[in-house]
DNA sequence: ATTTATCGATTACAAGTGTAATCTATAAAG
DNA sequence: CTTTATAGATTACACTTGTAATCGATAAAT
């Protein structure tokens, strides 16, 4: 499988706003930076140039401007990330970050059946493949 | 409340070793470094000196030495950690991020049971206060 | 054709990080 | 007491990140 390159903070929300939809243009991916960045368009395309040139990002050009696409899936970072938050927070115990997180959250009635909905789907999946 | 403090990868290894048991010396901690990390004792002191700076541990001397001990609780670190991840990955949708969390993991049955468990008793709790 | 606006490319620059090595004071050894 | 080992303090240094500004090429406007 392919190296998930290190996606820094900033750089994921222009990631997001590439998966929802490509190809771009750098001003497309600009008008859809959420206002509470404050960033200056300039600090958009530094990010989107350091993601090309991590590879995350890919372009092809049309005309004068570029049209930019995702070439990392979004599952696979979201699993990085999730991963070496596993090995910082839980040392690669998975059951004990999913307690911690279902424990810390206060859910709604609505939202825990869902999860006890998936959860059971999950054992069965168990019960028919084991 | 506290503001907790920007800690890195790094430094949470150092912290998880303080959380487990303290006071505790530089080098009882440096023992406890796990062999993988292939980290010289010096790099290590230097985590623990950054620690202290950001107010992340304390310490009181004993002699030569001095004996270190967190000053932040690991709970309130790692609410901070995920409430980063969330942000980053699910735009702040908690619902968003369990079900990702949940969905990804192959889980034995008993985990998964277990997890059920969990669940229970947090509608059970719902049904009582609300 | 010349000027200008606008791309992307390149450069900037401080703070944070990973990873140590060196300096300095002092406790321990002899 | 003098030498030495050792602890913490200070310094190092390259890489990443956040946050832009400037440069150079070229398409658009006049």
């Amino acid at each position: 499988m392919k190296k998930i390159p290190g996606i820094s903070d900033s750089e994921w929300v222009i990631m997001k706003i590439l998966w929802e939809s490509h190809p771009q243009t750098a001003n497309s991916i600009i008008d859809k930076i959420p206002r509470t960045t404050g960033w200056n368009p300039k600090t958009v395309k530094t990010l989107i140039n350091r993601l090309v040139k991590k590879n995350a990002v890919k372009f092809e050009k049309a005309g004068k401007e570029y049209l930019y696409s995702p070439s990392v899936k979004k599952e696979e970072c979201i699993r990085v990330e999730k991963k070496s938050l596993l090995e910082k927070l839980y040392d690669g115990e998975r059951k004990s970050m999913l307690k911690s997180f279902i424990e810390e959250e206060d859910l709604t009635e609505n939202e825990i059946n869902e999860l006890m909905e998936l959860l059971k789907r999950k054992a069965d999946k168990h019960g028919k493949n084991d």
